[in-house]
DNA sequence: TAAGTTGTTCTCAGATTGAGTTGTTCTCAA
DNA sequence: TTGAGAACAACTCAATCTGAGAACAACTTA
């Protein structure tokens, strides 16, 4: 059947049973490592085993407001704290076999979060808690969601280099030292600290200067850092290319 | 219900109803304009309107399955020719409303195929056929295909800067210049042959000589060019940037 | 007060880019 | 057969961008 005969008027029995589910990568960055919320499993199948927090789509919803109810029911957020999450659409993982119960075709997420406080077993039963992306194996993670993950890192560090979504990550108002660590966390690489600053100043709609500092330096010492906001681009131009990964060198 | 209920076990018929589809975004060149695989509707709702190739996804085929099944059923494409298309996922639509009839998500595909004969009314009763993008108004277009035409058609202009596809529009060997009216065409814009012929053979694995030439040289003259192949790079380092629009000029 | 840390700015060499030029090989039409 | 125009490919050169390091002042803790 195609999507002419489709149109043309069914019967709405008449379609393949699917599921449409959301899944949610959520992303933040506590002491200075990537951390993704999960969720555990109580119940088999993968009983035991890490999930990404998702449901079903209701029947009300559109796919990103499903996405961003899953978000605020485990991170028990809400309001201006939950707006200020980014989030996007990942892409959508249907292998036939990928539940072993039905088919389930499921919709995941990408969200960006300043560091938040730890999930409240709310609601749910399930308990929701932030892991550190480093300490996972696969094995570890139920159904497809390492996979799901991987990608969804993968996005992340690219995003990067090309958005301001960075910003994300941080306070309303951060240094730019701060915004530094966040690329040097997702991107697992140092970056010169001199040529960053530079770089963050010169793009035109990165960041703004708020006019103020901070009220102290650096734990260990320093100046006071000046703070900026985000700026009003949606897209770094030129972007902040992350160092090429060597695969020239043999 | 969330995900945790949902996989605890549960009534098949206990989910909401939704359907699931694939669309296809089929880009190719054909006499120097980007073309696009459109169907004309017969029935309502939008009969008459051009829709995207596509329909359900079947119980035994993924998502990637059922798309690249619906680009051979309108193109009557098959085997080797086929297995040459560039086919990746772009989205997934999902708003509530998309559908007069029912709640349906479509996962969107987006492919590159070289210029390809005409679509034959083949095994289905729709005519198919290669329209330019520049002959479509969204008025003309069934449901919010506009809106996925439009996603398709920038993330093709921006996949182009960063991966090697833009040979996925063009037979096996080409020429430089070939290669350079691909960008121009889906680009939109003019670019400098003797910077872009620098670049291109700079780029690690973007494209590897064959050591043979054109049989003859450009319909107007010149001499006979070389001809290239699609290299091993699944990534261009550095990107091919396009020229930023100039939003800062105004 | 001394020693160490850090935010910010500067310098400078090397690479990359944009724009134009040159030389050559080809087609077409006179 | 030849002249005119076209276009592939290689080049030059100035402007810009990048990576790496250094300088220096403003802060911290001991």
């Amino acid at each position: 059947m195609n999507e002419q005969d489709f149109l043309a008027g069914y019967d709405p029995r008449d379609y393949p049973a699917v599921a449409v589910t959301v899944d949610v990568v959520a992303l933040t960055i506590r002491e200075g490592a990537l951390h993704l919320l999960l969720i555990r499993r109580g119940a088999p199948p993968y009983a035991g085993h890490w999930a990404l927090p998702g449901g079903f789509v209701q029947p009300d919803e559109d796919l990103a407001a499903g996405a961003r109810r899953e978000l605020a029911e485990e991170t028990g957020l809400g309001g201006e704290r939950l707006r200020r999450v980014h989030l996007e659409q990942l892409g959508s993982y249907g292998a036939t076999d990928r539940d072993p119960r039905m088919r389930v075709v499921s919709v995941a997420h990408l969200a960006f979060a300043p560091d938040l406080p730890d999930p409240v077993a709310d609601t749910d039963a399930d308990d929701a808690i932030w892991l550190p992306v480093t300490a996972l194996t696969s094995r570890q993670l139920a159904f497809d969601h390492g996979r799901i993950i991987d990608d969804g890192l993968e996005r992340a560090r690219s995003k990067l280099e090309y958005t301001p979504l960075a910003t994300r990550f941080l306070a309303p108002e951060f240094t730019v030292t701060e915004l530094r660590e966040v690329y040097e966390t997702v991107w697992g690489h140092p970056l010169h600290a001199g040529n960053f600053h530079r770089k963050v100043l010169s793009v035109p709609g990165f960041v703004e200067s708020t006019g103020a500092s901070t009220e102290r330096g650096g734990a260990r010492g320093g100046p006071r850092a000046k703070l900026y906001r985000a700026g009003d681009a949606r897209l770094l131009h030129p972007a902040l290319l992350r160092p090429a990964r060597e695969e020239t060198v043999r």
